[in-house]
DNA sequence: AGAGAACCGTACCGTACGGTACGGAGAATT
DNA sequence: AATTCTCCGTACCGTACGGTACGGTTCTCT
């Protein structure tokens, strides 16, 4: 039989595995993933997962990397964009960061990733923002450079311009929602909150259409 | 001997322990604060620490109301205050709150607090965000009524114009440093953005002074 | 059909941790 | 001086987990 998996690819049966493992952890946390508990879980043996993934950690690294590829496609704009167009893309890109940012999976992986930096390894934490963070960067990016291009926005940092983006969309509910508070987000309160981080980002970023006067 | 400790209070053998806790788990998060180790770096014995803490979650909520008692004093104002030493104030609260944020100590507690929050139980996130996030967000919301009341800022909803300040001042750094990423604050950077953000904020909420346009 | 690989289920081992028990030392009280 | 209290240091126990080994089963390839 010829190598079926060149490198890191990973067969079927394994990914059904690494989808049990994110139950696990959804479910109970770090604490709750013990290779005992996902090969009884998984219906698979400890001996495939240390076979496979090689100890904990490769299989934590396995968790992260599998969860990340399924992320990829954020929305991606490289045409002509009409203000209305522009704002509608922001608003729904503030959306659905809201939404990545409070499902259960990233908030688990966020926590397991976070319990791990104390540890000098520390590759888990570099991998999930690499993998996970990376794109969502990309993505929004490419929006801002397009609104400028196209002159609906102005900014002279545009690695700023993001954080700005990032943090006036986020705020505190990221790291709260880590620390288990609940109820953050009532029912049609995430699409609000969106819209609202979006009118602060044009009132600071935004040209005003004619004139073009300001910025910070 | 009469009862020298009425409920909560601890003696201060106690809480040199809890500073001895608080070292080990700054250095190597939670899984280095083992019952044990912590006897041997206090010079205690295992049979007191269960003594005092019941328990190691006892222990673990001992080390944060330990620390959050030593949080308090953050600036406080109800005079009035011209704009500049308003903005002042303003600065130095997004200062004060970055460098907490940023500290070690701070950092290993969410670390601690995170890890938890899995768990139903999760009386140490609550236990953090009230003890730690009250003070801050108080100060900062008597600051804000403060600004409003003497006509520098404008705001309808006090509870948003401190979330959207939060946000602009902290973004995504606090989960970034969370997550061990390092090298986030070069020399002086946390002044300028502390500054930063405080213009940004001004540009959201300042009232224009007589005319003013300048800014968004 | 037979050989071999992959894999499951279980048993097993060593270690480390939470929690408890015990002996002894020092200090205060009577 | 005798008693009592607190506390340290150590030893101890049960459990749970990471990691390994092994017999039996199914599937594939020839």
């Amino acid at each position: 039989m010829p190598e079926r998996q060149s490198k890191e690819e990973l067969t079927p049966r394994q990914q059904d595995v690494l989808e049990r493992a994110l139950e696990l952890l959804v479910a109970g946390g770090e604490k709750a993933l013990t290779t005992a508990g996902l090969a009884r879980a998984a219906n698979c043996s400890k001996e495939s997962l240390y076979k496979w993934f090689g100890d904990r950690d490769g299989l934590l690294a396995a968790i992260i990397a599998h969860q990340a590829s399924k992320v990829r496609g954020f929305t991606d704009t490289g045409a002509t964009l009409s203000r209305d167009a522009f704002e509608m893309h922001l608003t729904g890109f503030a959306e659905d960061l809201l939404r990545v940012l409070s499902g259960e999976v990233s908030l688990a992986l966020n926590r397991l990733a976070i319990g791990q930096a104390s540890r000098e390894g520390n590759r888990l934490g570099a991998l999930l923002v690499a993998q996970g963070r990376r794109r969502i960067d990309q993505a929004a990016t490419r929006l801002l450079e397009a609104g400028k291009r196209c002159g609906h926005i102005h900014y002279d940092d545009l690695d700023d311009a993001y954080r700005t983006l990032y943090g006036l969309i986020v705020r505190d509910l990221h790291v709260r929602m880590l620390l288990g508070e609940a109820g953050l987000f009532k029912p049609r309160s995430l699409e609000a909150q969106a819209e609202h981080a979006i009118q602060q980002f044009f009132a600071l970023f935004g040209v005003r259409e004619k004139e073009t006067a300001g910025r910070v």
